[in-house]
DNA sequence: CTTTTTTGCGAAAACGATTGCACGAAATTC
DNA sequence: GAATTTCGTGCAATCGTTTTCGCAAAAAAG
């Protein structure tokens, strides 16, 4: 029931060294003989063998894995990087431990230790919070690490994430652009790099337009109720604006829900821009028009620089910002 | 920079066994003195040791890692099963290794021959295809397996489910009672369960509707192009149905899609009902009826059901179907 | 002042693989 | 026929833990 190298050497009557070269492939380097070969295979086979990966682990230092570090696995944008990630590391033979930090700094330092513990060979990840010492320490001291979608300022780590104040300019200037001025943003996790630069351009495609008097930023967290509560807020309030800019795909749908219970029609009676591309986008009513990522670039990229540095030792820093696009749907009204 | 138990007992001068002890939280057990655990706390936190969980696996023949199986991380549906286990299992101490065997027999079993090699302890999966003779084995002779959603028909192994024939009688059952009789049906995975017991349930509810000759069954696979292709060959024929039930979120899409482009209003021109919950469903225009499963205690319950098998040797199997619930759009008319 | 008990700790054998070194026999060269 | 090379294989150490025994010294009991 429990296969091992000696159990196979015991019934073949060859030494576990011998079998151990035959099957990890090295056979002919070490000018095993045709025959020995076949009965080895043959034990191997017939006992279904399975070589336990820990004890190869264990002796060769490497363990083929990479860890994952998500802040909400349910956040479809976070769910497509993960589909990405593990099937993009699934073809280079690693397999890959996936953890949902839930958006806490505390979760996140100790799945990070954790992962260190499991002697995983690199951490790709979403990082929470502020704090990046044990992370970099990591980094630095341990394995490679590789951020996405986030990064922390003033730190060496890799990064892949998208140019976010581009985005959030883009997105302004292309509201302008159909008339509006007074542009209302609901803002995601303010700690968060991501929200921060696209409020960044926001704010300055409103200050170019010289539409300063009208800049409004609301809203604190990357969820539905947020997109909901805040935009409840805006529609009530003295002056509602014209157009919202939701920073993100969970935040849209709180405030198409609280836009539809006013009883507005979009985009005759508002308009609005979001973040994120993503398919159900494309099949609300109307489709929403969007700043879409590059999130299996992103991804990709991330993977790439993730295992130049696991093959090859030099601790090496890219950070790279990959430009969002624009995906036209129809949901702002020119004025 | 390599902490080990030996590096710390060389600088405390006490034996490897006694730091093993300390640091594994046997200390009282094997009445080590107050000052020596001090001491041995301290050194490792100072030189923060991390103990290595590949060599505590090896010993103790225990990896606290389940393995997860999925056709498809990209499918909401899947996105969301793998995020109540993974933080399930994150819950109870273990980690989850995640991989996607992107619909494919091949690449299922290679994958589940690669979580025995792992060692990991327990195995979670949505299976592909027919033949469960691998993974029937690996259950019977090496570790717990515990099926979601898809399971095979006489086998012995342990699965969580919807009640998927219910379901499909329910819905069609609804179609009808608001009037329809010409209902049309956009199956998917031929080979899975869910997708026939789906397809049961309607035809049933069709012939006991004495709607015989209206049966009709379209579609082999659950994605946006299969729901995009039917619906439109189903629109554009000789007498096209006036409601279509989608046995799928991704098959709802692609449907969505096609009878936009046919410049058809649902729920005037054509109903629908759908199956899977999921939060967009309630932003589209107009919210679709469907059927909803109850993913998070399926996966809980699955969960469950695995780590009773992990923690006790008893080899039982449990089958369960869970029942889902029809939660309503405006996506159905009355005729 | 023995004998027993308690206290505090260590030696060494696993777990299942990989790998540097070495070695005897057969084949080849000179 | 001696020297060298090639073949085919194995010994034993090692990776970093846990765990079974066991043992000496101190304390308690007699």
């Amino acid at each position: 029931m429990k296969e091992t190298l000696s159990s196979i050497a015991a019934r073949t009557g060859f030494s576990v060294t011998t079998i151990s070269r035959v099957l990890s492939g090295n056979a002919e380097k070490h000018r095993i003989s045709k025959e020995t070969i076949e009965k080895v295979l043959k034990d191997a086979r017939e006992h279904n063998y399975s070589p336990s990966l820990v004890a190869q682990s264990l002796r060769t230092n490497k363990t083929n894995t990479i860890g994952l570090l998500l802040p909400s696995i349910a956040n479809p944008y976070f769910a497509d990087v993960a589909s990405v990630v593990i099937s993009e590391v699934h073809r280079r033979g690693f397999t890959a431990i996936v953890i949902d930090t839930m958006e806490d700094e505390k979760n996140f330092n100790d799945s990070a230790s954790l992962l260190l513990s499991r002697r995983v060979d690199g951490i790709i990840a979403v990082p929470c919070g502020t704090d990046c010492t044990l992370i970099e320490s990591i980094n630095d001291n341990y394995l490679p690490v590789v951020l996405i979608d986030r990064y922390y300022d003033n730190s060496h780590l890799s990064f892949v994430t998208t140019n976010n104040h581009k985005g959030g300019l883009m997105a302004t200037r292309h509201l302008i652009g159909m008339g509006h001025k007074k542009i209302a943003c609901i803002q995601g996790t303010i700690t968060s790099n991501p929200s921060k630069e696209r409020v960044r351009g926001y704010r300055e495609a409103m200050t170019e337009a010289g539409f300063d008097e009208h800049i409004r930023i609301v809203g604190n967290e990357f969820s539905i109720q947020n997109g909901y509560l805040e935009t409840k807020l805006l529609l009530e309030s003295a002056n509602p604006p014209t157009a919202i800019f939701t920073l993100s795909n969970t935040i849209t749908l709180g405030a198409l829900k609280a836009i539809r219970e006013a009883a507005l029609k979009i985009p005759e009676d508002i308009s609005i821009i979001s973040f994120d591309n993503y398919t159900y986008m494309d099949f609300l009513e109307p489709p929403v028009t969007r700043i879409g990522q590059p999130t299996e670039d992103m991804a990709k990229l991330a993977i790439k620089i993730l295992f130049d540095r696991i093959e090859s030792v030099p601790n090496s820093t890219s950070q790279l910002k990959l430009s969002p696009s624009l995906i036209a749907g129809e949901s702002i009204k020119g004025i």
